[in-house]
DNA sequence: ACTCCTCATTAAACCGGTTTAAAGAGGAGT
DNA sequence: ACTCCTCTTTAAACCGGTTTAATGAGGAGT
């Protein structure tokens, strides 16, 4: 409760003045090493932590990240990617003394203005751009607000970001081509919104992977991530004249309402269908039967992201993209042999 | 890309003093009304927004307010509470400029450490305490640190900070009161850790509504709210030599799994075996059987943290506790009357 | 002994706001 | 015409750091 110190106690103190205190603290070369003990001694014997408000205005750094992520609860919720993802982002900030600032973007407002509020309030030093879109309208508005950024997944356009990318095709292609060696011939897709660079990713993925076993889907259905979305899709194809002996769904979260939706139809997966997912959620392992489907590792992903982007926010130029392992499979009980 | 203007442009603009400028801008009386017009209106010109960081400084806040969530994937991923209070939170301070700062702990450190870090580097001017534990240490650590704090769910012991609550007793007493309005006899749980008050509080309502109705448990077994618990205490419960016809669970990911781990042992839910969560979990919904479950509003509460955390932070004395609607059932298929 | 350099240190300005104490301008009262 | 008040406005200090330009102290060179 009592004032934590300030520089000007810590140069007392040591008997220097406030400059050279600052000078120890950043290891500036200039002072004799003896200054440099004297000073960080007494620095230590007041326990004086260099004030990040202060630094901040003088030096015009935030010492924060930022993440944008929207409100609806359909990205947002039990989405099984943030947090780990933050995680792994935390990681590395909480050794830098940096701190993460979340903006959450309502319902009302587009998720631009969450970068808009971010960089007018000079709350953060730059920002990571995730749910990436193809023609993402972000990396300009980023450009233009000045603020630094790091793409997780690579943009088709340019973009001045480093982008940290993990591939999730040759997890797709070993999905397809378990099921194809399973004996499936009527495989359909549940695909996230096309909007989605990941998503069409996974999407042609899909159909290449199926196309060079000379098949070609059943149908390609577009789910919006979402459990209900999911349940939607599955029905759709349930329904379909001659319905798929397999469904790959673009996450586990579909792929989980999916299986519910199969089974509420009556059938038995995976003897009548099989269903494989994508992320490794948590549920995935558990659920009955357990979800066939693709790992990623979204904490390392978190990880690299954060380094990546501090790098750029450090002034370094031409920072390098950065590829993760790729995505792989998990291969579970709810992909068997189609029925005969 | 160019500088952002200063209050000090501002006042050479409206030909006043950088005092003035920023008396309008807070609204301070003393200046003459057409001063004030005067002002605003070159501020709007040259779209000037005070400095956070400046205002940081000279006043010694943070304008942010922090959650501190341990990385354990266990207690964070897919945990549906935290995105959706999130969101509440985040509808909140938007609109008052503040922003949000995670502070997530990684495995090695405790959850202590988050708050210290918080408080050490002034990051935030108040902090959510979740998942309030019994003789929670953490509210003697915020007092030491001087860190307002609002806490989720009310403390056993005394504690200086209001409390938001939620009760969890009515939904839990109507869950019981459900299975033995079915008809069943032999209801087991599977209850959250014990350190947590909201677990405790979920499981004291359970044994007490039971014995209301003359029963009691066919067993109270612990899980740790992770779907590996789920799966772990369900097994248990299902080797007893007279298993149970019904399981209560603390929460949706460990009944989700308790119902996989059921259907694998090859028991038609709800036919031999009826199941009820906690949370109304998005996929609670479209697992099939549907989940028997309990819905709570995390955004609300969320909303209601951030409304009541902030007037502490404001200074206000006395601030009341607040205590939001109770959660309610939410009957769905997993329960139904038990095997004859 | 005097100049010149180098190395260590410091005083002061600066970042962009807020806040306090004091000054200035009018108007009323006598 | 002079004093006294009230209402506006401002100059300057302050928040706690960083950074630049200047100063001071020795030591080497001649």
């Amino acid at each position: 409760m009592t004032k934590r110190p300030t520089i000007a106690d810590v140069a007392r103190r040591a008997g220097v003045s406030k400059g050279s205190v600052s000078f120890a603290l950043n290891g500036r070369p200039g002072l004799a090493q003896s200054t440099v003990d004297k000073i960080l001694a007494a620095a230590d014997e007041l326990g004086w932590r260099p004030s990040n408000r202060a630094r901040s205005l003088s030096v015009s750094k935030a010492f924060a990240l930022g993440l944008v992520i929207t409100r609806d609860p359909a990205v947002l919720s039990s989405d099984p990617f943030f947090p780990a993802f933050i995680a792994g982002v935390e990681s590395v900030l909480s050794t830098r003394g940096q701190a993460l600032v979340l903006q959450v973007v309502t319902a009302g407002e587009s998720e631009e203005d969450g970068y808009r509020r971010l960089a007018q309030d000079a709350r953060v030093d730059g920002v990571f751009l995730s749910d990436l879109r193809h023609d993402d309208p972000r990396i300009g508005l980023l450009v233009e607000l000045g603020l630094p950024a790091v793409t997780l997944n690579r943009p088709d356009g340019d973009s001045p970001f480093p982008a940290v990318t993990l591939d999730d095709r040759p997890g797709t292609v070993a999905v397809v081509e378990h099921l194809v060696g399973l004996g499936h011939t009527r495989i359909a897709q549940v695909a996230g919104p096309p909007a989605f660079v990941h998503a069409t990713a996974r999407s042609t993925a899909f159909t290449d992977t199926l196309a060079a076993a000379g098949l070609e889907p059943v149908a390609v259905e577009t789910g919006d991530f979402t459990a209900a979305g999911g349940i939607e899709a599955t029905r759709r194809l349930l329904a379909l004249p001659e319905p798929p002996t397999a469904i790959f769904y673009a996450n586990d979260r579909m792929a989980i309402a999916g299986l519910g939706a199969a089974q509420a139809a009556g059938l038995n997966v995976p003897d009548d269908l099989s269903i494989a997912g994508f992320d490794d959620s948590e549920l995935a392992e558990y659920v009955h039967p357990g979800l066939t489907t693709v790992r990623a590792d979204p904490f390392r992903f978190g990880e690299a992201a954060a380094r990546t982007l501090n790098r750029v926010v450090d002034g370094d130029t031409d920072v390098p993209d950065v590829e993760l392992p790729p995505a792989e499979l998990v291969v579970r009980r709810s992909t068997a042999a189609p029925p005969l």
